[in-house]
DNA sequence: CGTCCCCTTGAATGAAGTCAATACGCGTGG
DNA sequence: CCACGCGTATTGACTTCATTCAAGGGGACG
């Protein structure tokens, strides 16, 4: 199958793509890259973006800010993940996007958008999927900051991170690369950096994580789960289309 | 134009609906009709619903359980406000939608979705605005538990829904219904009830609400916006297509 | 008239934030 | 090669905001 993209790999997870989707899809990525520095935005709150995104490399964020400088980091984007599916319907960004590391990612104007989707349907069934998803995980940020205590949120974000980088072929064994701040995680879960320090002095107490120097270890994910009461169901990863013959055209997923 | 449904009302602030598209969505929306009582649900946790819902009159919400109990309101659902457009993609509920209130409801089957969207463009592109400030809500929501305090997270909401009913029509100057328990309050900005309870009062003492028997009162939406530090461009509710003939079929909205 | 919700309030407790000092690690330049 | 500096991580002491527990109070409805 040669080498999958991050990209082309999540989307398998959902939907069986055919050979000449995984070509469109190649293509409709290469077409315009983009790189910028850690720390740098892709795009600010009140822009008007014309192209939607595409991550290649490296880690992003959705963030949003009080005008007295509270900060919320509302998403993160790894590589494969989508951002601003929006911009097609909406006038302006009602948030920031910004580089947590070294970033490359795609632009694809709205056309080649239409025309890819219109000529795949299993392509534009695969980023409704996605986009769908992105809202289920919105969801869980908000019962993850409203309800869980420091300790389990911070556990069910590694939970979180470290499936998604699982899906797209990021980790080895129970290990994956981590490049984020404890202030990022902070900013994540709604938690001073402080006390994000002693939240993850308690975990690593416990052997529930390993962290050092940007590598996250999880020596045994099914407990971090349940001190996390992490319920895998909202990243819907149950395959819709297993039995679809993906060079039959126009097909649509059983259900 | 008739009376006007909440729905259109609603659809309206984003797209000129042209004669025949509202009469489509009133059809579209008075097939199958369900009426249940308060506190009772729509659809659970698990369930593999075959229908879009629209709300017709009632107030509802989206609500998610983590396995000790602690429960979190993750959106409200107002009049012409639409819950499960994932149903057409996404396997299975990964949280319930509950009634607030006796609540009248249309299922929207798949097909007839799909033969409306696909014969009025601009029923689909209002439904895909609709979607997308969906999504902010949900973004706004996850900063308003991570960042603002118990103060501004209730007076932010507060503010949220005075200005949803507004767009519906709901309000009369500066009042409007308001049937949410101090327990919803407090289930939707994570707080106790307690404190919810204690947080209302110094709002009333600041005058900023008066909130008696189902009915709410803002005195100055604007002073209470500032406490909120409520930002509005969420919502986005600047209209695209003010210029667009909604006679003109295949019509799309200028940028 | 009593009962069931829901609202209200007080007192004690607890989780997380703030402030401030210190330590570590890494890259740069002397 | 070492010293310095800067950004990040760590820790302690104290404060604050919100929760919990517990006890009334009030209104709607049978």
């Amino acid at each position: 199958m040669g080498a999958e993209t991050p990209l082309i790999r999540k989307l398998q997870k959902f939907v069986r793509l055919s050979a000449e989707d995984e070509r469109a899809l190649d293509k409709l990525v290469q077409e315009r890259i983009q790189k910028i520095g850690g720390r740098e935005d892709v795009a600010r709150e009140g822009d008007n973006p014309e192209t939607l995104k595409v991550i290649l490399s490296g880690w992003a964020c959705r963030t949003k800010m009080l005008e007295d400088g509270r900060r919320q980091i509302l998403s993160f984007f790894l590589p494969g993940d989508l951002c601003e599916l929006n911009i097609y319907i909406l006038r302006e960004m009602d948030h920031t996007i910004a580089a947590l590391t070294p970033l490359t990612y795609a632009e694809i104007t709205r056309d080649k958008f239409e025309h890819v989707t219109s000529q795949h349907p299993r392509i534009a069934q695969a980023f409704w999927w996605d986009t769908l998803v992105a809202m289920a995980v919105q969801r869980e940020w908000t019962l993850n900051v409203g309800q869980r205590t420091a300790l389990e949120r911070i556990s069910h974000l590694f939970c979180e991170l470290f499936i998604k980088l699982d899906v797209i072929g990021r980790t080895r064994r129970n290990r994956c690369e981590f490049p984020l701040l404890q202030s990022d995680l902070g900013e994540a879960t709604g938690l001073s950096t402080v006390h994000v320090n002693r939240t993850l002095r308690e975990l690593r107490s416990q052997n529930l994580i390993v962290l050092r120097g940007k590598e996250l270890t999880i020596p045994d994910l099914e407990r971090l789960k349940e001190v996390a009461m992490f319920n895998i169901s909202y990243l819907h990863l149950e395959h819709e289309s297993q039995e679809l013959d993906p060079n039959e055209i126009g097909g649509r997923a059983a259900r």
